[in-house]
DNA sequence: ACGGTTACTGTAAACGGTTACAGAAAAAAC
DNA sequence: GTTTTTTCTGTAACCGTTTACAGTAACCGT
């Protein structure tokens, strides 16, 4: 057995029509014209070759990887199915590869970064950790990138989709208070630079504010979006003695607000009775919490769809006209606000 | 500005650093000894110039993609998070990356597949809709792969990593029978090809033969694994004026089963008191619907880390003595079931 | 002092495509 | 019937690495 080259090259799909590489090329992308003998030969030795161009020949010689990457902290989140969802569907349209890629610490100063341009033809950025110097520097050379639920530091100038948190944050809240007379509401923050988190915060307080209530530092916590540190930090908190009273936890999201509910469950708190809890994003599952989760609905799928589309844009020196899009979102109310259902 | 190359090559590196394109190769790669000297001033140059090898041409010349792709049906499952999540784990311990394409009709006879050997080291594989065929062409070339949820054909010998369904599904029949006195059990399968849909299906017939239970082709119907369809499904089903009389489902999977909850509420029945309800995987909400859900906890984050360890067993030549992995589950019986909670 | 390793380095040929350039033949324009 | 344009094709350079091959210098044992 042969142990070199299994695989068949243009050279060789060339050869069997009798045609030079060049012509092979073309006819492959479709850039210039090939007469129609020659299309129909090089049909049936590419078929009969089972003849697939090598990918990084192919990048090497174009300069185009025809793929996109998409940078996140961690995949813990339920969240994140939408989210790919929306993109794989955009990127597959577009005959396109999606290749995914966690960001952590050594990111930043590593010589072989996972994801960059030579690697990919653009960003979808969805991280926070990933601070403004961070993102100047991969945006300094111009290379194509989208931000995914964060918008961009002010002197930089990349297009960013991502939901309306504040105004929404703020109706919940006024929610709790003015309908359900809730007045020791609890925050849970995400992840310490998630934009999302400080937007809803800020939303949280501005509602407290006109509503005259003061503002209490120890209600918030941090759950970090996720399940389990949720459910930690509030069995922590609710196992402590000289615990503050609360009557409503905002949990950040929903993936939260699953760690939240078991630990309330777990130390005998009744949802909505003894402590209303909502939540962020109406994950697939928050209709059928226990109770039922009263949350906002992010079209988090629409996200991803027009973050890639956007990013497709600038590939493609498409114009936009705003830079920043913001979706709307909307209360859901259930159950465990204290709502009838 | 200068359209061309604002990317800095090995050759500038070399230059820079006065020796050759192929010292910096050898250091970059650590597979031949380079002097400190050189070592040091190589290291400050490359950091200076912010130099990042050119992966496609980095593969061209290596023949390695250092990519691992990942082939899957779509994206709709919530089953993904933790998949994913085991598998970019080694993924990225082992500096690789990840590339994530969805399976779709043409990709059998379309001359473009997203992924494969010209773009990939390896391939993990999760895709019912993919036949015996279609892995044997796959595999022909000797392609490195590894199949997830999913043994292979006979004829194949392709490593393999799922979990155990039959017996876990028959013990949970057994116990909506003998336990909670179910005995019009409704069955929703999965997608056509899916196997564990297939296994489940098995150990629940298996179930109720044993139980003297004749098998009543009514009862089945087909959830797809997905919230939306088995809502659709079981709402069209519960709004048929002959329905059916049943007092228990088996969902198919968590996913399902909250659509299956949704569509049983709106129609009126209390669950698990007219209908008693059990899913499969026990994913993250699993406890927190309403009513919690019994389920099956299978470790699917370890399904995802342990397939992409095979894998790299594979790229590194290594032996495994078993060739199918099967992990074990278990049932976690809540509050859907009938149990008490 | 001498042959044999070992440590390090450079030259140049791949790897498998794309594409600028050039040219021939056919079609269109005059 | 010539000129001009359009359609189609081929040759060969190039994309940015790796690596086989070859070679030099230092080290080691005797």
């Amino acid at each position: 057995m042969t142990r070199r080259s299994s695989s068949v090259t243009i050279r060789d799909v060339a050869r069997q029509a009798g045609v030079s590489v060049a012509t092979v090329s073309r006819y492959i992308n479709q850039n210039a014209p090939v007469s129609p003998e020659v299309a129909e030969r090089l049909d049936k030795v590419m078929t009969e070759l089972r003849y697939v161009p090598h990918a990084a020949a192919r990048h090497l010689a174009s300069r185009k990887t025809r793929v996109v990457g998409l940078l996140l902290n961690n995949l813990h989140n339920d969240f994140f199915v939408p989210l790919l969802n929306g993109i794989e569907a955009v990127i597959r349209q577009k005959g396109y590869n999606l290749i995914v890629a966690t960001y952590h610490e050594d990111y930043r100063n590593q010589m072989n970064p996972p994801i960059g341009p030579h690697n990919t033809d653009g960003l979808l950025v969805f991280a926070d950790g990933l601070f403004d110097e961070d993102l100047a520097s991969m945006n300094a050379s111009g290379f194509p990138m989208v931000l995914v639920h964060r918008t961009p530091p002010p002197s930089l100038s990349i297009p960013s989709v991502t939901v309306e948190n504040v105004e929404i944050t703020h109706k919940l809240v006024d929610h709790l208070i003015q309908v359900h007379g809730r007045r020791r509401i609890m925050f849970l923050r995400g992840p310490v630079h998630q934009e999302d988190s400080a937007r809803r915060e800020m939303g949280y307080k501005a509602a407290l504010q006109a509503n005259g209530i003061p503002f209490d530092e120890n209600l918030i916590l941090s759950g970090d979006f996720e399940r389990d540190i949720a459910y930690q930090v509030m069995d922590r908190f609710l196992g402590n003695g000289n615990r503050v009273a609360f009557d409503a936890v905002f949990t950040g999201d929903d993936d939260a607000a699953i760690g939240v509910l078991r630990a309330l469950h777990q130390h005998g708190l009744k949802v909505p009775e003894d402590v209303a809890v909502i939540g962020f994003d109406d994950l697939g599952f928050a209709p059928f919490l226990n109770p039922p989760l009263t949350t906002v609905r992010a079209p988090t799928e629409s996200v991803g769809r027009i973050a890639a589309e956007r990013l497709f844009g600038l590939l493609e020196n498409r114009q936009f006209d705003e830079e920043v899009v913001v979706l709307p979102t909307e209360i859901i109310f259930r159950r465990s606000c204290g709502c009838s259902y």
